[in-house]
DNA sequence: GATAAAAATGAGTGATTACTCACTCCGTAA
DNA sequence: TTACGGAGTGAGTAATCACTCATTTTTATC
């Protein structure tokens, strides 16, 4: 009796998925051709299949494996460490690199974010799955943060938590948005100074006499 | 000479775009077939050759008619008057009053939204055409808006006013996606009630000692 | 009603696609 | 050495697609 060798496998099967990442972030699920995702993965166009039963369970794959890494413990710990261990009492600072740290990360998932944004939109199982996965979660961790901050007295009590964090992440994807998708149409402010004009609005408002 | 049937052309157009926005929307650009398109427009498959050169010219044509409805004098009057006649002198009603506006005509298109913003994160050209005739305009009126209202004293002076309305329109987006994405999977608020928590958070920001 | 131009049609076409299957290759065990 | 079985292959296939064009239908004008 013979062993399946499990490990090349397991390899073949991530090159299969890291080249459809790669095309169908790039030219989008039905533009891709299991052809080309072979060709880049460097295997015959029958052994996808071997794999993958049909093209639509390569996307499957895809954004499983995906949403997973994006909700890795890993990703969400850091960004734990980051809100908590801080030990500036400054709030405008702990804002600001919570921003800066996040749309790093943005930028370096983007290709990842465009198909699972994209797959969110038409299908409801994977919002469910994303909803589950990442925004419950960092809303939670948004909730324990912003006890913190209350109690020692650098955020305002009286704000509804979701709507607060809703807000954060609002002005961080306009960010990213404005910057990654127009930022070739206009001439770009320098990060940081982006970063302080939006921090400013998030603590203070724009609403006049404030400061 | 005989003289084209001006009506009637326009009115073949529009049932094209139509039935190509709905079946689009539902099934993504790539994945639509021209044949289904016509099927549904009632009219033959060669007709919309006739109308389109080639299938990329619907979404262009689907891109356009967004750009109309957004930039519709109707609308675009209706959004000035917002927010320059309103009689009261309260920045908050105002912006409340924008915010809902908005979202109710984001409900309203959204099939349309979801084609366009799916094709936008794909092809440079569709988003060179919406920040030429939507994002670049809705920045200027924001900033006599705003130009406005700092003179009233309403509105603080010292804030970019480019990183302002991205924040407002990051809000509203934030709000809309979590309503309409994952508003299936927790209990919702009250519209009203969401849109004073933004409004609040807008105006005043998060700091402690706002007010 | 006659005429002609424009509009609409849909069968046809070449290109492309996801998927199949008969086959090769190769590590292992007897 | 031989024989086995599964991993891997890629030419082949039926289906599907965007687009064309010769033909028919509709329309406007006299």
């Amino acid at each position: 009796m013979k062993r399946s060798p499990v490990l090349k496998m397991a390899e073949k099967e991530k090159k299969i998925i890291d080249a459809a990442i790669t095309i169908i972030s790039e030219k989008g699920f039905s533009a891709s051709t299991t052809s080309e995702i072979a060709q880049m993965a460097g295997v015959a166009e029958g052994t996808i299949f071997r794999y993958f039963k049909t093209k639509k369970d390569i996307l499957r794959g895809i954004v499983i494996h995906l949403v997973k890494i994006m909700g890795e413990p890993l990703i969400l710990d850091s960004f734990k460490k980051m809100l908590f261990t801080q030990n500036q009492q400054d709030l405008r600072s702990i804002i600001k690199a919570l921003l800066k740290e996040r749309l790093a990360l943005m930028e370096v998932i983007y290709p990842m974010l465009r198909i699972v944004v994209t797959e969110a939109m038409y299908h409801e199982d994977i919002r469910k799955i994303l909803y589950e996965e990442i925004v419950s979660k960092a809303l939670n961790i948004f909730k324990l943060f912003r006890e913190e901050m209350v109690a020692k007295g650098l955020m305002a009590g009286d704000i509804d938590p979701l709507a607060a964090s809703r807000s954060i992440y609002g002005n961080l994807v306009a960010l990213f948005v404005y910057r990654k998708f127009f930022g070739s149409m206009t001439r770009l402010e320098n990060l940081d100074q982006d970063l302080d004009h939006v921090v400013d609005i998030i603590m203070h408002g724009l609403a006049a006499g404030r400061k």
